[in-house]
DNA sequence: TGACTCACG
DNA sequence: ACGTACGTGAGTCAG
């Protein structure tokens, strides 16, 4: 018989400590229960027991409940993220079929002792698991401690058996306690002998083996009278701490062992459980899956899962697909990239596959998309837009696409594939022997097409998301058209000068050294050529640009530096990496990310086209090999202060709101009043300053980080910020108003009614909390701009096709947008441009959106 | 893989 | 007393 008794709190402590903070979608702290379940699992494997016990201490219950609150509940000595994983990580200890000792007066030390003792009395072997030291005293020819600590995230466990101890202490397991009773423990309340710390006590037990005979010949031994001196007034102390250090074996617990063994797991619960918790990844390794989750759901029985559904294997296509006319069809399609290859169809509660090998295939393939009169629910329905538009159809009639809808419900979530969102929303899989997928997939968009009811974000799905989708497969179809050669020789007349900038700035230095890392440049400035140290960072020195501006007074060779970096950065991220990803047609295919970002933005991958350089003169180059093709245009088009006229809208602020209605600018107006000048008096810095303020109130600012980015002190930055605030009192009300709705609600929301959850708002680390709280201000701004820009994309989309113009749409960066047009039409597209997205929505402050034209995007933006 | 740095809005 | 602006993606180094 093999016992393993764990100590619940001290590995729970040491997961919450060395993993990261993660939480689900609903704001639940996980982390530790996640570290506690992988350190749970590698001790099964590795000691394979017969019989196991999870100790915890049952301390008074000084719960302070505010129900409904949310934020507060909590236990004295630990953080809430932490209190709040205890009860879900008991409930999946219990549900896993092991059982959970408490003891009313006792710690866990105790427990764990007394389990110990028992083996020992009837010769089994007891294994403990802990995250402290202070078992170590336990240890015997048949128990062994394992130390589990969490490191990077991964569990580790090491062994400590009698061998062990002796080799790191030298000392027996049994003596440890007399050790600690005279260094003494300040976290356990164990005073020790005061003057004596660790290396003394360990010295002392090595050399006279116990506490007894320390005393018993105090006289006679031969140690340093100081140390005579405080042992023999610290002697009651002494034996005070030792019994206080004593691991307790006797506490009134159940002892026979038996009990401990295993009980068969309650599959549904734990799934159940593993699913609320969102370790998806656990379940396999606990052998549970989804398809155990049955009916406990928390809400009312639904149509999940009790649908049954008939395959029909014996069906001629273009038959079935006269029957789809006006019915609303679930479908999951598989694409190589050019053309659909397979398609599985459930309609009326039938499943239709047909693939490639079928007859009529393609044909159907593209009845069944172009037409409109067929509803249809997919997953991920860009690529199938994408095939459309190379193929040449339209694909018509989407009503739903359950990636979409996962996002837009939640778009904290790590990715939006069907296997995550069916655990995520308790989906179980229809019973079946013909497993498709497509049986996960009903349920699922059955149960998001209610949660996207019931958030209000239908339309944001139905009329921005979903046909943005068709927008960017166009976009990435397209691509935009580069000059290869001009890239490379701008590469070639860079490398020239990165090799001699090289050159010299290892000269000044001394020595041969890589300047790309921080590590040898921090040796180099900071050791050999001994400059003023900086800021530090968890690895050493800090060589950040911010940094180094500091030193530029002190050493040539920092300017050197500076210009190197920037120039190989340049060069390796611009030149190499775009010219690694050109196509065969010459042209640059971004991929663009619909479900990436926290605030609706989307981004861009493969090449990241959203952060071509622009804002210094070498950078901007690269605008130059960003071409219209031969006898095209570009048209670009960005908004002017789009964060800002949609803050001055959200806030309902009179000031701002006139400012933009006069087309007054913005920064100069905001300097003139914040600093109590007449505008002609308002001088570019002063601007420049005003600029920096309206920056950092749409990020949420403080008045250090203002401080430090407009160079003034701390003092005066807050006395702007104060004066904005006074005059733009309906943000000032705005931003007080959002944090405070944000924390009652736990989310926060766009204009169109886009989502953001905060769970760090409920966090008890000041700095996390503070970070929820400038999310909270920014999001609705940021999102509303982009859910804005969005609009604009489709209604540009769609004109330039409405007018049968050949001009495309090519890449936005956010604010701005880019169409490449045959030359004959660009001034159409150009004028179109800044029309719809002017017209995209209807703010109280106008919208202004100005357009320019040119060969290359360095030449059209305006 | 994470940390750092830096390009963009 | 604390640490410091929102949102991204990519290249590089080093463990």
């Amino acid at each position: 018989m093999k016992l393993l008794v764990l100590d619940g709190n001290s590995i729970l402590n040491r997961s919450f400590y060395g993993i990261k903070l993660l939480t689900t979608k609903n704001g639940q702290y996980t982390n530790a229960i996640y570290g506690f379940m992988t350190t749970f699992q590698k001790l099964l494997d590795e000691s394979n027991p017969d019989a196991v016990a999870v100790a915890f201490d049952l301390k008074a219950p000084t719960f302070r409940h505010k129900m409904y609150d949310g934020y507060k509940s909590n236990r004295k000595g630990m953080p809430e993220e932490l209190a709040q994983q205890l009860q879900p990580l008991k409930d999946l200890i219990s549900a896993l079929g092991y059982k959970i000792v408490t003891c009313e007066g006792y710690e866990a030390d105790d427990i764990l002792g007394t389990l110990a003792k028992k083996c020992t009395d009837e010769g089994y072997e007891c294994i403990i698991a802990t995250g402290d030291r202070d078992s170590f005293q336990l240890v015997s020819p048949t128990v062994s401690v394992r130390m589990a600590t969490t490191k990077f995230g991964k569990p580790e466990v090491t062994l400590y058996d009698e061998a062990k101890i002796k080799e790191v202490y030298g000392v027996e397991p049994k003596q440890l306690i007399d050790i600690k009773a005279i260094q003494g423990d300040t976290s356990d309340c164990i005073p020790g002998v005061p003057g004596i710390g660790e290396k003394g006590a360990s010295d002392l037990i090595k050399r006279f083996k116990n506490l007894d005979n320390i005393y018993e010949n105090l006289e006679t031994i031969d140690v340093k009278p100081g140390i005579r001196k405080k042992l023999t007034e610290g002697k009651e102390s002494a034996y005070m701490s030792r019994t206080l250090g004593t691991i307790n074996t006797e506490a009134p617990i159940d002892t026979d062992i038996e009990h401990y063994i295993p009980k068969e797991k309650d599959k549904s619960a734990v799934a159940t459980q593993m699913a609320r918790l969102e370790f998806f990844s656990l379940m396999e390794k606990w052998g549970v899956g989804a398809e155990d989750i049955g009916h406990i759901q928390t809400e009312s029985e639904d149509t999940n899962g009790d649908k049954t559904l008939e395959y029909v294997s014996d069906f001629e296509l273009m038959k079935l697909y006269d029957e789809l006319e006006g019915k609303t069809v679930d479908f999951l399609a598989k694409s190589d990239g050019a053309d659909i290859t397979e398609l599985k169809l459930c309609v009326d509660d039938r499943v239709y596959t047909a693939d490639n090998f079928t007859a009529d295939f393609q044909d159907f393939a593209e009845k069944f998309l172009s037409n409109g009169n067929i509803k249809k629910r997919t997953h991920n329905i860009k690529p199938i837009f994408a095939v459309a538009d190379k193929v040449g159809f339209e694909c018509e009639g989407i009503e739903f696409d359950t990636m979409l809808a996962g996002y837009l419900l939640n778009p904290n979530a790590s990715d939006y594939v069907m296997e995550r969102l069916t655990g995520e929303y308790g989906i179980s899989p229809l019973k079946t022997d013909n497993a498709t997928g497509l049986e996960s997939f009903v349920p699922l968009a059955d149960k998001l097409a209610k949660e996207i009811e019931a958030k209000e974000q239908t339309n944001l799905l139905r009329d921005i998301e979903i046909p943005l989708a068709r927008v960017l497969a166009s976009m990435e179809n397209t691509g935009f058209a580069v000059d290869k050669q001009g890239i490379y020789e701008y590469g070639e007349s860079m490398n020239d000068e990165i090799d001699s900038l090289r050159a010299s700035i290892c000269g000044y230095v001394g020595y041969d050294f890589n300047i790309n890392s921080p590590k040898q440049l921090g040796s180099a400035l900071f050791e050999k050529l001994a400059l003023p140290k900086g800021k530090k960072t968890k690895s050493g020195y800090s060589t950040s640009a911010e940094v180094l501006e500091e030193l530029r007074d002190y050493h040539p060779v920092i300017n050197e530096i500076l210009e190197y970096r920037t120039l190989t950065k340049l060069k390796s991220t611009y030149c190499d990496g775009l010219l690694k990803v050109i196509g065969e047609d010459g042209r640059i295919h971004s991929c663009f990310n619909q479900t990436e970002t926290r605030t609706g933005r989307i981004s861009s991958t493969e090449p990241n086209l959203q952060n071509i350089p622009v804002r210094t003169e070498r950078g901007k180059e690269f605008r130059k090999f960003f071409i219209a093709s031969d006898g095209c245009r570009l048209a670009d088009a960005d908004y002017s202060q789009i964060e800002l006229r949609v803050l001055a809208h959200i806030a309902n602020d009179k000031h701002m709101i006139e400012a933009f209605a006069n087309n007054y600018d913005i920064h100069t107006l905001t300097a003139a009043k914040v600093f109590g000048l007449p505008d002609e008096m308002v001088t570019p810095q002063l601007r420049s300053r005003a600029k920096a303020v309206n920056f950092g109130i749409v990020y949420g600012i403080g008045a250090f980080s203002l401080s430090k980015d407009i160079g003034v002190s701390r003092k005066e930055a807050d006395k702007y910020i104060k004066d904005y605030l006074r005059l733009y009192s309906g943000i000032d009300n705005y931003m007080k108003n959002v944090v405070g709705n944000a924390k009652n609600d736990g989310y926060v929301t766009t204009m169109f009614g886009r989502r953001r959850y905060l769970p760090e708002l409920a966090s008890s680390n000041h700095n996390m909390r503070a970070f929820g709280e400038r999310v909270a201000r920014n999001m609705p701004i940021q999102g509303s701009a982009a859910d804005i820009i969005k609009i604009a994309m489709i209604r540009v989309y769609n004109r330039l096709k409405k007018e049968n113009m050949k001009s495309k749409l090519i890449l936005q960066v956010h604010d701005e947008l880019i169409v490449e047009a045959p030359e004959d039409e660009a001034e159409r597209a150009a004028k179109l441009l800044s029309e719809e997205m002017q017209g995209a929505v209807k703010l109280s402050v106008p919208l202004t959106a100005d357009a320019g034209i040119g060969k290359t995007w360095f030449e059209a933006k305006a």
